[in-house]
RNA sequence: GUCCGCGUAGCUCAGUAGGAUAGAGCAAUGCCCUUCUAAGGCAUCGGUCAGUGGUUCGAAUCCACUCGCGGAUACCA
């Protein structure tokens, strides 16, 4: 059991000893000069017994006296304060080098799918998908952390209108290929003309001729139609496409630590809309209102407007909400989870909360299975609009990466090998755009300025990994000297104290961060420790201490800090280099 | 119009299940290297928590109103 845990219940019992009853939550004192901990109790049990919290303060203090958890209980104005003994501390690391997990905060397992990525076939990753990608796979990893068996879903947008424009541009510039010819009947072709990145300029070039050219657009309507009715050929040469499109969107995922358990997109929930639209009239789900058919999904105690839920547009269309609910409707039947949760722009979330509620409504999920919507801000350039590139497009992902990785690169020293030095530059930069995202608020929209974030002073993502190559660095030093961390003995200085009481930390920033589905108090807490470890670092040379006792407490508590920084960095899927 | 979110140090951001003296990083200024990786550490400076009123022993945090900014608001995704 982790020491908090230990003493929180300790407390509750001294509690209910003295006939007061409360659940002792510690708090982290915000005045270290006064203790470790704070336990602020009294005021609430004075108000409900009609006392004076002061004297409630005093009895509890001195029974909590009476036992020897704590070098120092004070009561200051009705604030009890206490100051964790050392030895506990000691025992506490020795624990923790025995068994990291004491530190990771556990729940109930739970089967839940995590849906977020968000990539479009044949339309290269931009700036848009980098907080899905580094939010949604660092979540997943938080849950799994904390016990839940995660599947996660990259959602791939593969079906829709898109995917018609594209066949009918590959037309235009290839009309002889064997894909447009109905009465074809022999082996299509499996080599593409063309490559990505002529791929990835395909749509947009599509996209703005459709406004311009009406026959085309209805072409291209025709074609999104004939595909999705099971045409063979624009099936073929979409698989074509497909393929080549995704194999470069793994990279750059690959790139960011964002792993996927399933490559499912919308043309796999495609296949499911007749049926849950069958489900759905069968049972008189469904309304038609101005044309289009809808679920009504309003609800009496609505502050705002919510409008109905819409399946099928006037024209006898779906769109991207149809598809939405028959992506619940087939992960219900599929995976029965417990919860579905759904990582997208803040933007999304009124359709969202109509989505959740059409699929509770007619029962396409029963109400135990959650759903789960979480919003993210932004990321802005350093004008404090969205990153763009010179000439005024969107800039890509990859761009980014390499935009940054020419502030990293400057850092890198001539001890590194020469072949090295481009991947190590590009690491650094994965770590300082990663650490950068993942710090402010997750609902917030924040500035991502390249120079600073990729410097190595200040709370940055390649500040972290170059200190925690350092420990390694020390650990293995000791190594080569015969010295291997062991056991904790002696707390000597002000240093290790400060590392222990941030080591104690950490269960609840786990706690707090899984409840609320965040990452910046982890982010926060791990700069923290690593800053907190740099100091202790700096005022004390391990390897020439003479002490034998203390120079194996210093190894052993390196050890900790380490592999706590280890587990976090994995949390937040930032990859450690071997050396910097 | 209605609803939602936001407004905290020069800049970028934390902190809102009410707790004591509101925190970080950057920038600025100063100190510490014959180095277990100084690519580091320490310190100083910097605030009417948008404003007004209320609830409370106690408010950046809860409530009401005002001002400012952003977003959403049925056949886009």
């Amino acid at each position: 059991m982790n020491l908090i845990d230990y003493l929180e219940n300790k407390l509750t019992e001294i509690i209910k000893g003295l006939g007061y009853s409360d659940v002792v939550r510690l708090i982290i004192s915000n005045r270290p000069d006064l203790g470790d901990y704070q336990y602020n109790g009294a005021f609430n049990l004075a108000k409900e017994m009609k006392k004076n919290p002061f004297e409630i303060a005093n009895i509890i203090a001195k029974e909590i006296k009476k036992h020897d958890f704590f070098s120092k209980v004070d009561v200051v104005s009705g604030f009890i304060n206490l100051t964790i003994d050392n030895k506990l501390l000691i025992k506490y690391i020795n624990d923790l080098f025995k068994k990291p997990n004491i530190n990771l905060y556990q729940e109930k397992p739970k089967k839940i799918i995590i849906d977020y990525g968000g990539a479009n076939i044949a339309k290269e990753l931009h700036v848009g998908h980098l907080r899905s990608a580094n939010i949604g796979e660092a979540l997943k990893r938080l849950l799994a952390s904390a016990g839940h068996a995660m599947i996660s879903d990259v959602h791939l947008g593969d079906w829709g209108r898109p995917m018609g424009l594209i066949i009918r541009e590959i037309k235009e510039m290839y009309p002889e290929l064997p894909f447009f010819d109905n009465s074809f009947d022999g082996e299509y072709p499996k080599n593409f003309p063309i490559n990505v990145s002529e791929l990835n300029n395909l749509y947009p070039r599509a996209s703005i001729k459709a406004t311009k050219d009406e026959m085309y657009l209805e072409e291209a309507r025709e074609i999104t139609t004939a595909m999705q009715n099971g045409h063979k050929g624009y099936l073929a040469l979409w698989k074509l496409f497909y393929d080549i499109s995704s194999e470069d969107v793994k990279k750059v995922y690959d790139k960011l630590n964002a792993n996927f358990d399933l490559w499912e997109g919308e043309s796999d929930a495609d296949k499911h809309i007749p049926e849950m639209l069958e489900y759905l009239e069968k049972n008189n789900l469904t309304e038609i209102s101005d044309g289009a058919e809808v679920i009504n999904v309003k609800a009496e105690d609505d502050k705002r407007e919510v409008p109905p839920f819409i399946l099928k547009k006037s024209d006898g269309g779906v769109l991207y909400a149809t598809t939405e609910l028959a992506t619940i409707y087939y992960r219900q039947k599929k995976f029965v989870p417990d919860a579905m949760i759904y990582l997208t722009d803040i933007r999304q979330e009124l359709h969202f909360v109509q989505t959740f509620r059409a699929a509770y409504k007619t029962n396409i999920v029963p109400k135990t299975t959650v759903l789960e919507h979480l919003g993210f801000g932004t990321m802005n350039g350093p004008s404090g609009k969205p990153f763009k590139t010179r000439d005024g497009g969107v800039l890509s992902l990859k761009g980014l990466i390499k935009l940054v990785t020419t502030e990293t690169r400057k850092l890198i020293k001539d001890n590194i090998k020469e072949e090295d030095k481009d991947s190590l530059a590009e690491t650094l930069a994965i770590a300082a755009i990663k650490y950068a995202d993942l710090l402010p608020n997750r609902s917030s929209d924040y500035i991502f300025n390249p120079a600073e974030f990729s410097d190595l002073n200040g709370k940055t993502g390649p500040y972290l990994l170059y200190s925690t190559v350092r420990m390694k660095s020390l650990l293995s030093k000791c190594a080569e000297a015969n010295l291997y961390p062991s056991i904790y003995l002696n707390l000597s200085t002000k240093e290790e104290r400060d590392i222990i009481l941030n080591l104690l930390k950490m269960k609840s920033i786990l706690e707090k961060s899984v409840c609320t589905r965040t990452l910046n108090e982890i982010a926060d807490y791990l700069y923290k420790l690593t800053n907190c470890f740099n100091a202790f670092y700096s005022e004390h040379e391990i390897l020439k201490q003479k002490d034998e006792n203390i120079r194996n407490s210093w190894i052993t508590l390196t050890k900790v800090v380490y592999d706590t920084n280890l587990k976090l960095l994995d949390i937040l899927a930032m990859t450690v280099p071997e050396k910097i």
